[in-house]
DNA sequence: GCAGCGTTAATAT
DNA sequence: TTAACGCTGC
């Protein structure tokens, strides 16, 4: 990830700061790199889409992090990664290939029963899931942290937001692990925050253009320093075999022209410059200063900096490359966290996490510390539900076995395996270590489906699947303007299962909820399935069409503040 | 001196 | 997943 011993190179550039420097102001927060280390912690759970409180640790990471931000008088924004663009598909394909390797590894290792071999792999196969990232939104929602969904790169959206003023929601620091940050332009990047809010940061004009420091990037335009970026090797463009960091400084900084250094790579490496590569560069040039972002004030996608002239009349007017244009109601979908930028399927409003929010913030004797509450409401094992869907409030009043439940109830540690996501030898496995199936345990205690489907192709392109997706999208969404059904459902509503959950609206807690099951059932027993679908997508653009944006959140965080789920049964 | 490879440690609690 | 380190070969 980022630019090849970018950081390393950058070093004498490299100040130690404490996040507080920045109170009074607004921060970009690339929340991949910080779902990433807090699902560390609960990698297994992460990676086997086990149920119980362990999975739930990055929320918490994450959340604590947030809070110290908030300690320290700055306002985050968090910025999350949207779909992945062509040119970055076989960096992510060999990701994922890798990390399907470690899975496939560490089960069998929990097969013979070597857990601590299996959780070291399963360290290093955890993927963060859009549903993970959901997971987190529906949070951010409810404590009213500000966040966006970039359609592509999150790196990309972040340095838009820099490019922005204060009052416009732009944001003068970034906090990320990424070193692309700085090839995107960025001017100031917090590198390896801890928990306390110590860092490195780098301040891009402190380097360029700055005499008597090495290395020395006088003379040095921000196009340059890209340039530098790209040749090095990044995401985008692996580096010509022989370049490193160091080379490609010294081209630069020695022609001062990416056209004229690409000549001279060309007549000085000869046949290991590949044919394509000086297009490929100029792309990867086009990606950095250019590629789509969301621009919150006229809701749609725009070019990180104004497209230039060349960049039009070149390619074939083809622009793809920078990410697809996206219509304005899809775009506004993403970035608010609605639709899925990778599947366009719409997120289930079910609630997901099992995150306990009631995050405190305190570093009194210099320890910075969360507190969890627990109330009773969860112990007693009481049951509510927040549902945009009528049929869900009569199949839970009339088929829930609750009392069934509340007694299966084995204490709060129990592990949930889910068999969606692993085969039959590796549930058996897992059963003769002590775990439990989602299916067993959930077993017709699950309300009715929620979620959306679209029938997306699996094996397409991604430009293509996008497309099609978005075609697929608005036809349902015109089909569904139509549908009576639909009124009914457009209101976010909250059904309680039991005189409890009345008392439960204060609550903080959130309890994981099975989610894959729900989508089998849904498959299997909602003939209304097509129709719900629609009510999902319906519900969605909604937002935008008749509410207020406001008046919506503020209705969804609230209905998010009381969800209260299964209590003790998990 | 540099690139590039392999190994190892750290990430979180 | 990444950074850091050491080794090797150009």
């Amino acid at each position: 990830m980022g630019i090849n011993n970018l950081l390393k190179f950058m070093k004498p550039y490299v100040e130690s700061v404490h996040i507080k420097k920045y109170a009074g102001k607004r921060v970009g927060i690339d929340a991949y790199s910080w779902l990433h280390k807090g699902a560390y912690s609960c990698s297994m759970e992460v990676c086997l889409d086990m149920e119980g409180d362990k999975k739930n640790r990055f929320l918490q990471y994450f959340m604590h992090r947030i809070s110290m931000l908030r300690h320290c008088k700055i306002t985050p924004v968090v910025v999350f990664d949207g779909g992945s663009t062509t040119c970055k598909a076989a960096t992510e394909d060999g990701r994922h290939r890798k990390r399907k390797a470690n899975r496939d590894l560490a089960m069998e290792k929990l097969k013979e029963g070597d857990t601590d071999a299996a959780s070291e792999l399963f360290q290093r196969a955890v993927s963060i899931t859009p549903q993970m990232a959901h997971q987190l939104i529906q949070i951010l929602r409810s404590e009213n942290v500000e966040f966006v969904v970039a359609p592509y790169e999150a790196d990309a959206q972040l340095a838009y937001l820099a490019s922005l003023e204060t009052e416009k929601g732009g944001i003068v620091a970034i906090i990320s692990e990424d070193s692309d940050l700085l090839a995107y332009n960025c001017p100031a990047v917090v590198f390896k925050m801890d928990r306390y809010g110590k860092g490195e940061e780098i301040i891009l004009k402190n380097a360029l253009n700055v005499a008597g420091r090495k290395p020395s990037f006088m003379n040095f335009d921000r196009e340059l320093f890209t340039g530098m970026c790209i040749l090095a090797g990044c995401d985008f463009l692996p580096s010509v075999p022989g370049i490193g960091i160091v080379k490609a400084y010294n081209l630069v900084a020695k022609y001062r022209n990416l056209d004229r250094v690409l000549s001279v790579l060309k007549l000085e490496k000869g046949k290991v410059v590949p044919e394509d590569y000086p297009n490929a560069f100029r792309q990867a040039l086009a990606v950095f200063h250019h590629a789509r972002v969301y621009d919150a004030a006229s809701k749609k996608l725009k070019p990180l900096n104004p497209l230039t002239p060349e960049l039009l009349q070149g390619e074939n007017g083809d622009l793809d490359f920078l990410g697809p244009d996206l219509s304005p109601s899809i775009a506004v979908a993403i970035a608010e966290g609605n639709l899925d930028p990778c599947t366009m399927e719409a997120f289930n409003h079910f609630p997901q996490s099992g995150y306990k929010h009631s995050l405190s913030f305190t570093d009194s004797a210099s320890q910075l510390s969360t507190q969890e509450e627990a109330t009773g409401s969860m112990q007693e094992g009481c049951f509510t539900v927040v549902s945009c869907h009528k049929t869900v409030k009569k199949r839970i009043r009339g088929d829930m076995p609750l009392d069934g439940m509340k007694s299966s109830s084995e204490g709060k540690q129990m592990t949930v395996i889910s068999e969606e996501v692993l085969n039959e030898s590796e549930t058996s496995a897992l059963k003769k270590l002590g775990f439990r199936s989602r299916n067993e345990v959930f077993a017709q205690k699950e309300p009715a489906p929620l979620r959306s489907t679209l029938n997306i192709p699996s094996n397409n392109p991604f430009k293509k699947q996008k497309r099609d997706n978005e075609v697929q999208l608005n036809e349902a969404m015109s089909t569904v303007e139509q549908a009576s059904e639909v009124t009914e459902v457009e209101k976010p509503e909250i059904f309680s299962a039991t005189q409890k959950s009345e008392e439960s609206i204060d609550s903080k807690l959130i309890k994981p909820k099975g989610k894959r099951i729900t989508e089998k059932l849904s498959k299997q027993s909602n003939p209304k399935h097509v129709i719900s679908s629609k009510v999902g997508v319906r519900s969605i653009l909604n937002l935008k069409s008749s509410k207020s944006l406001d008046s919506y959140q503020k209705g969804y965080s609230y209905s998010l503040k009381i969800i209260s789920i299964l209590g003790n049964s998990l």
